[in-house]
RNA sequence: GCCCGGGUGGCGGAAUGGUAGACGCUCGGCCCUCAAAAGGCCGUGUCCUUCGGGGCGUGUGGGUUCGAGUCCCACCCCGGGUACCA
């Protein structure tokens, strides 16, 4: 067993080439067959450098996966392309003077590479970049589909601008204040910009995530980031000025205590309100403070609450009292009416500002205990809690309260019901080179214009100078922007600003279900053969972005008669962050590990293997090269036992039909094993016992080689073709060649193994004897003996009896093929 | 603060309310060898032991149960998300 050894320097490129070569896992669409489809995605990777740990990690688990479906009988679609547009390789061109498409086309050719090298059985006949001009023309198109549908549009807005990226951003890449790329704080702009009506479709979105099976904390932060919260607006008119502000409000039943009334610094009216009282300057510069700090000065919730009075009041819609306006910066602009009623007995926010300011706290709703807490406000608001001060309302709950308060404002034209989303419009446009351009053309005559259809796409010109001046790079190719309307044929401009990358990885996942279409982004027939993705696999920092886009554009597709699905992917699987000594991967710290120096030393199996045998994929594990090691040896010992069992007796890999001594253990353990991993990666992603297993199986055909001196050549072959075809999803190369060795025949083509439950089952158990709930004897058992033999049988046990003799048996618990407990007094 | 995860040997981690620690790493001993590497075998939670066994052990404290890592209550610690959202 000495004389063969285990390479993967061999191995894998050979079977990589017979892949390759037979193309065998492309799948063509509209096959005939009976078989069902099984749509298994891995999120789209940003080509940069090379692949990190992290993108070996999911290709493994998605290989997995793809893998298990294909040999359960399913025709499986695995693609593969590139988020190639981003911000990344443009700030490289802007460093180097390099292009953009030249660093990102050389890292897609390193991706390639590495995912070819990993075996990764990928349909390759469906790759895509989605910075070619024949992916984008699509893009585009959508882009213009929803343009005319009204779901994108053009406004001006309080935006977020980030000033090192020179580009601004939509609200879900702004992380605490600062930029999610560069870490930049962002500063807040009026900009005319385009936006995606994701509102819209803010119900839908959160409604539908009850439909999809995705890790329930996935769903969590998708539903708080929606934000829906149903409450009423209510109006207060300023007498004075004649103006109605209407705000917003959660709590309905406290209106009569509202004892003033807040707006934000950022509110347009503020200073007009101000204006001739004895406030004015004082407003005027608490307004400018105010807008001159960052976020995150202003967003600390532990801070003093601080305000100016407007010197103006508002009038309480339903006791007519005149209460006093103040701008204080508690209250946000971006959220509801910008202004709020304030009723500081049962709002802890307003009661801090009415402490400090000492305004009135009227209490209208009381606690089912009757006592009101000391130094805070008084939140709750149940069943139990009744109004009180509150005119004719007085006495109901708070719950009905709240109904009852509402209907009187609605007859009284002072308010209505209404729901508030935190969920704002998907600003989509940025000041940036390196995106998709947005097929627009500005003409002074006709306005917005889109560009044709025919005339798609619009090709992202060649320029001098990358760098951001605060406006799209592309304003300075005069040729590419100049243009004839295509609508009244006079002079015109073209948008120069690009797409937010987010828009391209938003319907990715439908391009690859008919990737060379010339005349549609897609087929009807092709989407419908292949859609929804039935197991999308990624990390969970798209938990937010990327995953609610891509289903608000699956939505409007659907709403725009493209598509028949309502939810791209039906399952998600997140996995785990890799770290290295207890701390994230980064070249400053220099603990990087790169899958390229693993796959030289030990080759792609094993970093494969090690990678899901680390421990839950889902959970994030420490990489530790000592167990790379581990795993390498167990796959040289399978192997180096297979190619010498497969030189040796026996023939294929057949179950023997009789076994010989240590023969039928063997074949019970193969059997086992075949139980023991179908389980764990059907419906759970529990690779690492499922390895653990097929450990166990090899453990067993070892001993049967080096103790028993193979007593039961078959038997053993048996075994080991099982271990190899049950670990083939997880190290193919390896696998492939040790079933080839043994069995002449193609893993991949064979079927998944069905365990014979026949063999899980053996003739005597070993049962557990305790007293009092401890163990203290083990015996053997006939399988089906009675419980009164069982019974007999613990009392028998030596060890037992030591333990029950002299003492009062009290109960005997059996639970058959298992344990007796004997309790004792 | 709130919402999710999670706390098990020296380490990564296993355990439908029924033998805690599978599998792997580490470490130790032995075999093979001139020697080493590779490989093989054995041991490895902890303390006590007359070597038969026994006590203690899954973050802490209670509870339910014949029996709890697993279920319930209270709390502590770690990781992630989110936060003046009216």
């Amino acid at each position: 067993m000495t004389d063969v050894r285990y390479d993967p320097k061999e191995i894998e490129p050979r079977w990589q080439k017979v892949w390759e070569d037979e193309q065998t896992w492309h799948v063509e669409n509209g096959e005939a067959t009976d078989r069902d489809k099984s749509y298994v995605l891995v999120m789209l990777p940003y080509p940069s450098g090379e692949p990190h740990i992290g993108h070996l990690k999911v290709y493994s688990v998605g290989d997995a996966v793809a893998h298990f479906h294909r040999r359960n009988g399913l025709r499986v679609l695995n693609p593969m392309g590139y988020d190639a547009f981003g911000l990344p390789a443009e700030n490289h061109a802007i460093k180097t003077g390099q292009h953009p498409r030249v660093s990102t086309d050389e890292a897609i050719i390193e991706f390639r590479k590495a995912f070819r090298e990993w075996g990764v059985s990928i349909d390759w006949s469906r790759e895509f970049g989605t910075h070619e001009p024949r992916y984008y023309r699509w893009t585009q198109w959508i882009f213009l589909a929803l343009y005319e549908r009204g779901l994108a549009y053009r406004k001006e807005a309080a935006v977020k601008w980030c000033p090192n990226d020179q580009t601004v951003l939509a609200n879900e890449q702004v992380i605490d204040g600062r930029c999610e790329r560069c870490g930049w704080e962002v500063e807040v702009k009026q900009l005319e910009q385009w936006f995606f009506r994701i509102t819209d479709y803010a119900d839908r979105l959160l409604d539908d995530l009850d439909t999809i099976e995705w890790p329930e904390h996935v769903k969590t932060m998708q539903r708080n980031w929606i934000g829906r919260s149903e409450g009423a607006e209510v109006i207060f008119r300023c007498d004075e000025l004649a103006i109605d502000y209407p705000v917003f409000t959660t709590r309905p039943d406290t209106l009569f205590g509202a004892t003033f009334f807040v707006m934000a610094p950022e509110h347009p009216d503020v200073l007009r309100l101000a204006e001739g009282t004895e406030h004015e300057e004082e407003v005027r510069a608490y307004v400018n403070r105010a807008l001159n700090e960052t976020a995150e000065e202003r967003g600390d919730v532990d801070k003093e609450k601080t305000g100016v009075p407007l010197g103006r009041t508002v009038t309480n819609p339903v006791n007519g009292e005149q209460i006093p306006m103040f701008v204080a910066d508690y209250v946000l602009m971006e959220y509801g009416t910008g202004a709020v009623m304030a009723v500081p007995a049962h709002d802890q926010r307003d009661y801090e500002f009415a402490v400090k300011f000492g305004l009135p706290i009227q209490q209208v709703v009381a606690p089912a205990s009757g006592e009101m807490p000391e130094g805070e406000a008084f939140v709750e608001h149940s069943a139990d809690e009744r109004l009180v001060n509150s005119g004719d309302f007085t006495g109901l709950s708070a719950a009905e309260g709240k109904d009852a308060i509402v209907s009187w404002l609605d007859r009284q034209g002072k308010g209505h019901q209404t729901v508030q989303y935190r969920l704002r419009d998907w600003l989509l446009s940025r000041q940036r080179y390196w995106g998709c351009p947005i097929p627009i053309v500005h003409c002074p005559a006709c306005g917005l214009v889109p560009v044709p259809e025919e005339d798609l796409p619009v090709i992202l010109p060649d320029v001098e100078d990358y760098a951001p001046k605060g406006r799209s790079p592309l304003a300075a190719a005069e040729d590419w922007v100049n243009v004839a309307c295509p609508s009244c044929g006079g002079a015109a401009k073209r948008e120069t600003d690009t797409m937010d990358t987010f828009v391209d990885s938003s319907w990715y996942f439908l391009r690859y279900c008919d990737p060379v279409n010339e005349e549609a982004a897609w087929s009807q027939d092709a989407v419908h053969e292949w859609m929804p993705v039935d197991q999308y696999i990624g990390g969970v920092e798209h938990a937010i972005l990327h995953l609610m886009y891509a289903r608000f554009f699956v939505k409007a597709l659907k709403d725009l008669g493209h598509l028949e699905v309502d939810e791209p992917f039906a399952k998600l699987f997140t996995q785990g962050m890799i770290t290295k000594d207890g701390a994230k991967m980064s070249k400053s710290r220099g603990n990087v590990v790169s899958p390229a120096d693993i796959v030289a030393s030990h080759g792609a199996d094993t970093a494969r293997c090690y990678i899901l045998f680390i421990g839950p994929p889902d959970q994030g594990a420490d990489w530790s090269d000592e167990g790379v090691e581990g795993v390498h040896r167990f796959l040289a010992r399978l192997w180096r036992l297979s190619a010498t069992a497969a030189a040796g007796e026996g023939s294929a890999g057949d179950q023997p039909e009789t076994t010989h001594g240590f023969g039928e253990e063997l074949v019970r353990k193969s059997h086992w094993a075949i139980e023991k991993v179908t389980n764990d990666m059907t419906g759970r992603f529990a690779f690492n016992t499922a390895i653990a297993a097929v450990m166990e199986l090899t453990n067993t055909a070892s001993k049967a080689f080096n103790e028993m001196g193979n007593p039961d050549p078959q038997a053993l072959r048996f075994a080991l073709a099982t271990a190899n075809s049950l670990l083939f999803p997880f190290a193919p190369h390896a696998a492939a060649d040790g079933y080839h060795l043994l069995t002449g025949r193609r893993v991949w083509e064979e079927p998944w193994p069905a365990a014979d439950l026949a063999y899980l089952v053996s003739d005597t158990i070993e049962v557990v004897i305790q007293v009092n709930g401890k163990v203290r004897d083990r015996v053997q058992a006939p399988a089906d003996a009675s419980a009164e033999d069982l019974k007999a049988l613990a009392h028998a046990a030596p060890n037992a009896r030591a333990h029950v003799d002299g003492r009062e048996v009290v109960k005997e618990i059996v639970v058959p093929g298992k344990l007796v407990n004997i309790v004792v007094r």
